[in-house]
DNA sequence: TTATGCAACAATGTCTGACATTGTAAAGTC
DNA sequence: GACTTTACAATGTCAGACATTGTTGCATAA
């Protein structure tokens, strides 16, 4: 009994041991992004750990000040982004003990192929709730804009399509104009939900996807976006919003595809 | 010009001096919890500024050091509670530039003073914003649903219409059966957000409505809309659903109209 | 041998102070 | 009056320290 306790302890010794090897091979590569913010790179960092390290639901994750010297970051930067899963539900921590992986937000098991899957995954589930959602308040819109919410969203579609054209960053101004639109609609619930979604939207897709290729194809049909709501033309206003979801399912679909 | 610059300015800054007032009044009141975590306290506290200073969409909140000193805390509490409200989307902070509010926290009346009409249009927000997203979760469901899911969705409805004919409290019943739709759209995302809907419904239509007058009308039809959906017709469903919408929609508006 | 209690350690929670980065606004210049 | 520069303020980040609490190992007693 003793010898099988003892085998058991040493078995659970050499993987942990393994484990903070491949935990350190995982963080070799420093974070680098002065400027901006830290947290999600720190989350993806975390992401590509528990990946390799194999880590699954009630497992517990390195330490935060084995996490801050592995991948060259201070201790808020991590517990910010730890912070932020933990109100996710993704992970809990327990004062004196330590933090472990709750979730199952990965579905079954975490490993190399699911998570872009799982990642992928949300994406479409974003752009699922997304689309009756911004057909029903670009119909709203449509009703209820009054003559400066159309003065508004026209500017914002120019402020867009100009940042584009230039190569510049666009995330903040498609924001704002997709933001117009819910204003105009009336409804500040659908707003706020939205809000959310469209954020989640950019927290996935900004992080492993590179950005200009589906901006290539859905950025300029913004123009007929804004022409159709400003002309309160509903058919049209539809059609469009139906191509840009297409658009963009289709984009992602081909990156998922890709990275597999 | 000069005196009416002036005018402004000294307004504005009246305005912020008594909003500093008040919000100093409202954080008189030391957070004291030496066990535990803190995010909550603070966020509670936080809520209770914005309250009292009627803080509105775009206004900005007092910094972070101002917060920090106000309610007693260090500054990385105040920074960890405000990363959680960041990551919902009730915040949009800007290095350089401030902490701005950037959706109704306050939103569904946690407070009484006002006022029917308002608690009614809540309803009709909520319900415009769900009529979308069930369409939409039940087209999903009648793609994805498995037949255990459909089974799950016809017991509900039993359950559901048994305690309505019973006399007895339904809405849990009712929420359950929506939930079981939900799940069986294969997208959690869908059911996070309008369980949210369906609860804000609940809450004020609970309070200053009587229940019986709506359900007389609306829970009799579930039972079609369970049998369209295992009968996965599209069509059929549809039309329930609209109809649903239509006589709470109807109801809600009477109610409105009766309590005015 | 087993069980209990205690002490050392480790991990999260929090505070403080400092510096970096960046938006805002006032001051200065043409 | 319009533009540029400068000072300030607010967030982002880091480092060190201490508090609180769960865990672990060891010594002691039954």
């Amino acid at each position: 009994m003793n010898s099988g306790k003892m085998t058991e302890a040493s078995d659970r010794e050499r993987q942990a041991a393994s484990r903070e090897m491949v935990i350190r091979e995982a963080a070799k590569r420093r974070i680098s992004d002065p400027a901006g913010t830290r947290g999600q790179e720190v989350l993806n960092a975390l992401m590509e750990i528990i990946e390799v390290a194999n880590l699954k639901v009630g497992d517990r994750l390195p330490s935060e000040k084995e996490l801050a010297s592995s991948l060259g970051v201070g201790r808020s930067s991590i517990r910010e982004a730890l912070t932020a899963w933990q109100r996710m539900g993704i992970i809990v921590r327990n004062k004196g003990a330590g933090t472990r992986l709750a979730a199952d937000v990965t579905g079954n098991g975490i490993q190399k192929p699911v998570v872009i899957q799982v990642e992928a995954q949300g994406l479409m589930r974003t752009l699922a709730v997304r689309r009756p959602l911004e057909l029903e308040v670009a119909r709203l819109a449509i009703h209820n804009a009054t003559e400066k919410d159309m003065r508004i969203i026209n500017a914002r579609c120019e402020e867009l399509l100009a940042l584009y054209e230039a190569g510049e960053n666009w995330f903040d101004a498609d924001h704002r104009f997709h933001e117009a639109i819910y204003d105009a609609s009336g409804n500040p619930l659908f707003g706020q939900l939205i809000k959310q979604l469209h954020a989640a939207f950019h927290d996935i897709y900004q992080a492993p996807f590179d950005q200009p290729k589906m901006a290539d194809r859905s950025i300029p049909i913004h123009r007929d976006l804004a022409d159709a709501i400003i002309a309160r033309n509903w058919e049209k206003t539809k059609a469009v919003l139906i191509e840009i979801f297409s658009i963009v399912e289709d984009e992602v679909t081909k990156i998922l595809h890709e990275e597999q």
